[in-house]
DNA sequence: TGCGCCATCCAAAGCGGTTTGAGTATGATT
DNA sequence: AATCATACTCAAACCGCTTTGGATGGCGCA
């Protein structure tokens, strides 16, 4: 059932049925609700091609995702950032539209994005320092939102992030204030932007109290159970080892605690834990009470601010860049408590 | 710049670039290739939106993903197959399209991919037992795959499956062979095909050494950390507890082992464990000895497998249903060992 | 020389909508 | 009664590509 039959059946014309079912004035009501029962009736849709042919417009965001043989960083991650943009979209008549390509081809698949005309806009993911993709979304020209930011661009971009750096210092602050003097960093790759912001967090908050780093504190690796435990676990064997750990995610926050407890120790007596927790909805941090203290913040809800910025600047579009800051919430669990006595 | 652009730039008409470009035969070698180079060198990308009109085909496959308020349970398996799957679509010129819909507008998402037009087929996540969208996939009429499969659904369709009763029963049976003589099954939603395999996996094992079933022992849940520590918890404060543990999945695996180790045992000595294991990228089971013994199959593999399937459907259509069975591996790692003696 | 065939190329008709530019009543204005 | 907005409605062009159904010209063959 396309229009022209639906108008036939109507006994008018393809205009104006167009018109009537897409809410245009110079229709009227009478026929209007004639041909909205009639489309309802034959359970009309209009195809969605033509519409995009017609209109231009692809109706489609788009969302790259390179295949990342080697870090696989943005993966856990990537499905609630997803469920919550892609909600946005559905609601909006927009599609979601998924590129799978080879590291090598990440560019290319973006300017196809908007040569081929297959999306109105791209949502970027897992900004590193300096990404140059911000300069080739505005070289190639389509309008775009990084979730997470990019150290050291310089140009304008819209962006949502969490405020990384001050969820870390606050962190960092609460265990000094319990009195841990050695507090062990188990970051993610320090090229991806947002653990440098919380490393920049955990130094500050040292320095403010006039605490120096110290290098066999601090780790950077992927966020994996493993990775965590190796961490953890090569600072436990100090001979000044931690007393509380501050940790980039869920995942590496077990590991941690594995090797917390494989020596031994009690998680939130012995050592204590305080893991960035992105409320993931299959990863839940415990349920009445939080098994990890953590810094939160849902990626869904950043995935749906993402999806209605993006959506927001290209109806609108010829506006400045747009941003959003999101604070991270100090959630307190299990996992931490006052120092323990020194030995 | 677009066909008409190009046809002129060149002094050939449309159809003979169009022709020229695609490979069709009647068209001189020579003229290709100046066709070629000038479509190259003018950066020409042929209008998806113009393509999928004029061709009728949509160059894309649906994802339909209800958001499901109430399980998470896809989750987290989920973006691994996708990213198997995006890969293939790419490779092949296809587009992969998310819709994220509210559970209740999950079959209205399936019937306006098709009367819209917008996919070319579609991939079934997450079958139930008797699942409904099989029959609703026939009478759309549009291709499709499972991921999966739907115990009880007679009509027949095309799946790619992992074969789950296997897996746990040879899991069940290395067990047993290892002494275990009660053995904890810490299953997913039992309304879930997959883990209604394995129950039967488990429970024929145990049959076939004249074992009876005890409902003590089998627990089902979200495969969550929590809800397996629950589980596991449960189980080894019965009277008579477990000394091994079959799970379902790596994150729930997580919690056993927390449950096991919390109780000042040990994993692998004093109780062993046995998870299946999805190979998924960010959840590695260890390095280079598995952290879990496990049955594992990758689920990403499995996505690649089920696109190329779904694209033969499309492209050579009226074939009849084809499947298949992938057999997980059984991987042995640091959990599992002999049963204790008894105490 | 004349005819048919083949290799090339092209004009034009879709695909299914949207949108521009008119056309036609109708009722109000003068 | 003539004029003119106003309200509706429609024919046709268009979006950018594919594809059908010829055209054209060169060549082999009788």
């Amino acid at each position: 059932m396309n229009l022209k039959e639906l108008a036939t059946k109507l006994g008018l014309s393809p205009t104006t049925v167009s018109r009537a079912l897409n809410g245009y004035p110079e229709v009227n009501e009478a026929t209007r609700e004639r041909v909205m029962a009639a489309a309802k009736r034959h359970n009309y849709r209009p195809n969605t091609r033509a519409i995009r042919l017609a209109t231009g417009r692809a109706l489609a965001i788009g969302h790259v995702i390179p295949l990342a043989t080697r870090h696989e960083i943005m993966n856990p991650i990537f499905a609630d950032f997803i469920a919550g943009a892609g909600e946005t979209y559905s609601r909006n008549g927009y599609d979601m539209l998924l590129s799978v390509v080879p590291d090598e081809s990440e560019e290319q698949a973006y300017r196809d994005l908007k040569s081929r005309g297959s999306a109105d806009g791209v949502i970027l993911h897992a900004p590193r320092m300096n990404d140059p993709r911000i300069p080739l979304m505005h070289e190639i020209g389509i309008p775009f939102v990084v979730h997470g930011r990019a150290t050291d661009t310089t140009e304008p971009y819209s962006w949502v992030d969490v405020n990384n750096r001050r969820a870390f210092q606050r962190a960092t602050e609460f265990l000094l204030d319990l009195g841990h003097m050695r507090i062990g960093l188990v970051n993610g790759l320090e090229f991806m932007d947002f653990a440098i912001r919380r490393r920049t967090g955990y130094a500050d908050a040292l320095a403010s109290r006039g605490m120096a780093l110290d290098p066999a504190l601090m780790s950077s690796d992927e966020m994996t159970e493993i990775s965590g435990f190796r961490a953890a676990s090569a600072m436990l064997d100090l001979r000044d080892p931690p007393t509380a750990f501050l940790v980039a995610s869920m995942i590496s926050g077990m590991g941690v605690r594995r090797a917390i407890e494989g020596r031994g120790l009690a998680m939130g007596r012995d050592v204590s834990v305080i893991i960035h927790d992105d409320d993931l909805s299959y990863l839940k941090n415990g349920d009445a009470v939080p098994i990890f203290t953590a810094t939160r913040s849902s990626v869904r809800e950043a995935g749906r601010i993402a999806a209605e910025m993006l959506l927001a600047i290209i109806t609108q579009q010829g506006e400045e860049p747009q941003n959003r800051l999101l604070e991270a919430e100090l959630i307190i669990g299990q996992s931490t408590g006052p120092a323990p006595r020194r030995a």
